[in-house]
DNA sequence: TAATTACTAAGTATTTATACTTATTTTTAT
DNA sequence: ATAAAAATAAGTATAAATACTTAGTAATTA
């Protein structure tokens, strides 16, 4: 059978030894190494490629979620495991923003973590359903964030014509009525016209605001 | 023990039928009614306001995701628990911002299910690891999404001192110079040659492409 | 402290935008 | 076919912005 290579991350020599105990009888992983804070990790990371790197969060020096986007970036073959004590959100998150490949709490019972640990030595992300819920929720909140930036909700009704949106665009686009007038070959003052009925149409008084509320409602 | 009021929703009988069976012999589930496509699931919700909906996304009428959104918008008492035979993302995420507290496939085991039911009757969502995986994908989707959105990355430097920097927050407002030098208390011509400094070093021509940037790039 | 950078200000000229009005022609919809 | 809306254009005047230059004072940094 395939061993697997394990780094175990943890400033805590107890929790290392704990890690080790549980481990120990499983004959297809192999504890190649041990770090204690994120620079040694990635250190030993660099000189080992462990397949799987179980990983703390709070440490001394530099914290393990910055080692986790350091080692899934320059890394890729080595995936990290967290096995945190907190499950807030931000931890959560920012985990996975990092790359890492699982998230367990660390009363994780011995079975689920050798299952988590297979599972991502195969490539597989593994979360569980506490973990999932946190999850959900932060990705109803980057839908929300999305949503709102990109205003999809708006692109209020204001009621230009087609021609007042053509030239509109042309204005945000920082071109002046003569530029717009010889590119639509027509008079100026056509445009100055329009121009300032789109201006009477959405309520503003200069060409600054105009683009303002053109680029945030996107009626362009 | 507190009953669990359960509905069925599927244009199958025969996979109603089917949960029916895996489930009669859980004293504490209630299968209370039956609906064929989310029109009727709707109907049947508002009358029978069951706490748990068992909805497939597949139905002729309406589909199964349209009605999530409906039931968790107008009547988040009931909550839904999405039983798919697919688990492509798209089905996934949608139900999830359609509000389903859970999502499993039509191969899940009999326990799974009902700790599934469990869980969501008391409000926690149920997403198992391999479901949790791909919404892990599109919390990563949106992630990216939102940051080339918002530009984090950019805020390039221009080089704008503290002045110009509120000078230039004052101008896409929609201020004019007048505006500026009076709330300030100096010069116009003060704000002009600020101005002028500003257009400079964003290296455009006008006011237009001045706000333009200063929103893009959101240096403000 | 010397030197640089930031902030202030103005002279002068030109260009561009805005305000308000009126009017003809072309399109579109009833 | 006729009314309504859209697109075109211009008169006239004023306000605002832009261009380019010079320069004194204040604040910061080497």
């Amino acid at each position: 059978m395939e061993k697997i290579n394990i780094l175990l991350v943890d400033d805590h020599t107890i929790v290392r030894d704990g890690i080790k105990a549980t481990l120990k009888d499983q004959v297809n992983f192999n504890i190649i190494g041990e770090a204690i804070n994120g620079f040694d990790a990635i250190e030993t990371v660099k000189i080992l490629h462990p397949d799987v790197v179980v990983m703390d969060i709070t440490m001394p020096e530099m914290n393990g979620i910055d080692a986790t986007m350091e080692i899934s970036k320059k890394y890729p073959g080595s995936k990290v495991l967290i096995l945190s004590m907190h499950d807030n959100e931000t931890y959560i998150l920012k985990s996975v923003e990092a790359g890492a490949y699982g998230y367990l709490l660390k009363d994780v019972d011995k079975s689920e973590f050798v299952k988590a640990i297979n599972a991502i030595f195969n490539g597989e992300k593994y979360f569980n359903t506490a973990i999932s819920s946190v999850l959900v929720a932060g990705y109803l909140n980057k839908v929300k964030q999305t949503e709102s930036q990109s205003s999809i909700s708006s692109n209020d009704e204001y009621d230009l014509t087609k021609r007042e949106k053509g030239i509109l665009k042309m204005i945000t686009i920082g071109k002046n009525n003569r530029e717009i007038a010889d590119g639509l070959g027509i008079s100026i003052r056509t445009i100055e016209t329009h121009r300032a009925n789109i201006m009477k149409k959405l309520k503003v008084k200069n060409a600054v605001e105009l683009v303002r509320i053109a680029l945030e409602d996107n009626i362009i």
